[in-house]
DNA sequence: CCATTTCATAAGTCATGACTTATGAATGAG
DNA sequence: CTCATTCATAAGTCATGACTTATGAAATGG
């Protein structure tokens, strides 16, 4: 299925540094690069690098704004990710059980 | 949280092999390396080395009988991950209705 | 026993990936 | 204009990871 999709989103997310990229967009909403490399805890490269690969991967949109580039978080680019999970819970009722519970403890 | 389980759950599922043997175990049940091997597209070196990665990520549980090797998918090795999902899902309700949706219709 | 099957591990190769420093392009400030 | 700011890209380093072939251990069958 999309098995390509699920591949790259794996692989993007399972560095942790790129990741708490992605976390922190998704709870401070949009922050530019500057502001990303200060409390990411490596270089303003680094971070850059990050950013291009979270856009391939669709996590991520980016917004110039004279020379500042502003990144919000994509979670709809997950989408691929949460269908695998969700042909995989068939095997696993229980546990989306709590997830089912969660999510509507959450309205 | 389970930052370093989420880590190494993503890394152990982004590769497209291990991640096939993974799903193979999940719909056909426990299965051994030999009949493993033969279709994986690899060798069986390659087959053993990716099932003790997954069993390292607990996403796998192996059964000795004789000489034979029996494995079998542990979706609850999940579990770190699908925490990582629903805590994201708050910044995406639209999308996980249509999982709790999905849920429902499984009951 | 002896040979075969089944699997895991060792060792080496090759590609990829995450980081660094260096640098340049583009914008903004004085 | 000049200089500083902001970011991306280039280039190189170093570690990791996925695969191979070679080999050995353990169990089975004749």
């Amino acid at each position: 299925m999309h098995e390509i999709a699920v591949t790259l989103l794996m692989r993007t997310l399972s560095d942790p540094t790129r990741r708490a990229v992605f976390e922190r967009l998704s709870r401070e909403g949009e922050l530019t690069v500057g502001v990303l490399t200060r409390g990411a805890g490596v270089s303003q490269p680094a971070v850059s690098q990050h950013l291009a690969a979270l856009k391939i991967a669709g996590l991520v949109r980016e917004r110039r704004e004279g020379r500042r580039a502003h990144y919000r978080a994509e979670p709809a680019g997950l989408a691929p990710l949460l269908d695998w999970f969700a042909h995989y819970s068939t095997f696993w009722p229980e546990r989306f059980d709590q997830l089912e519970a969660l999510l509507k403890d959450m309205d």
